[in-house]
DNA sequence: AGTTTATGAGACATTCGTGTATCATATTGT
DNA sequence: ACAATATGATACACGAATGTCTCATAAACT
């Protein structure tokens, strides 16, 4: 590889944002002290390895993203359709509840790292895209903006996550909520003569 | 009344919580210096009001709570029906989007204040009441839980609430995409027969 | 008008988080 | 096995926020 990183150095980078991400849920004004001492790592070290306390959030939205990437990857060559792969969304994202509590808690506008907004960027791109193949495909109704859309899967995808505290649902079932809803709504289905 | 309150501690009080509302919505680690300032308040009369920053926290939460229930309590008079009176839900809350942001961020396992989880805890009450009077009349289906169509609803709220930050909808169109989305989702509408 | 009381400004002590530097030790790469 | 280096513990300096107190001034109550 072109320049092979210190093992030390890796386990404790990943000790520190898995830690960190988990304590910053758990508490946003969690200090560096307590979340070193999380991550099973001296304080010095993650001073060592994040300039700043900005940097290390920049590093576990960075982890996030790549974590989101990692398990959608597969979607695009896996569903049959627009809708079909919204549904593998649903059902890829609400098992990272750390990653999708974190993401959801940041203000976008607080974020100076010019590679993490574009990144973020093209992720929305990404869900517009989807959006409008299930338009294309007739699984959304023309007169609903795209990027309303867009939101509202995340606003869904909150609910969701609010949900899963409660520990009533599994992610099996949460995944069917979500996907009903988003598409359905909640009233009931009426019967049609063909369906 | 039962016994009168200065007119300077009514303003006081009342520009502090408003301006740490706001402040607190831009900035979670606002520094109570700097609310004092936003409020046109010496930082002294701060602590004279409120004996810490949690009480401080906990009242721009009872002012959240109270508002709410001003804005909504015309609502059980006026709708003919629990779906309307979602309908009516979703526009008075949408224009408190101060009061909705500083809600939606308060992680409710913070809360101490026992007054505080009783009120919130009878507002969701009001909403499941809500939701299951749909359900009788028929606007929304039996086989969705109930819980997690008052969750929904919130999470609909946070995708509105991220949709306004763009001005690109007002808050009129804003409540009809909301109350929409609810009940029909966003796939298009198929004509049946009588409909 | 006169009394009461809240206010703003400032001084002060204290605590806490941040960031840097050092050094002996343990772990890693080769 | 040996050299390089990451680590933990510790000490230290610094700034910021918190919380308390005092006092002259201004506003509100009666």
């Amino acid at each position: 590889m072109s320049q092979s990183i210190d093992a030390r150095i890796q386990r404790s980078s990943a000790a520190i944002v898995q830690a960190a991400m988990v304590a910053l849920n758990n508490n946003p004004e969690a200090s560096l002290k307590d979340i070193a001492h999380e991550a099973g790592v001296g304080r010095a070290t993650l001073y060592r390895l994040f300039d700043s306390k900005e940097r290390l959030v920049d590093a576990i939205i960075g982890e996030c993203l790549t974590t989101f990437d990692d398990k959608t990857a597969h979607i695009e060559h896996q569903a049959g359709s627009g809708k079909e792969a919204i549904q593998l969304l649903f059902s890829a994202i609400l098992p990272l509840h750390n990653e999708l509590q974190f993401l959801m808690g940041i203000n976008e506008l607080t974020i100076k790292n010019d590679e993490l907004l574009h990144r973020i960027k093209m992720q929305k791109s990404a869900m517009l895209d989807l959006v409008e193949s299930a338009k294309k495909e007739g699984s959304v109704a023309n007169n609903v903006p795209s990027d309303w859309v867009v939101n509202l899967i995340d606003g869904i995808l909150y609910s969701a996550w609010a949900m899963r505290q409660t520990h009533k649902y599994t992610d099996a079932q949460l995944t069917q909520l979500c996907f009903d809803s988003l598409f359905n709504g909640v009233k009931p289905l009426k019967k049609t003569l063909f369906s």
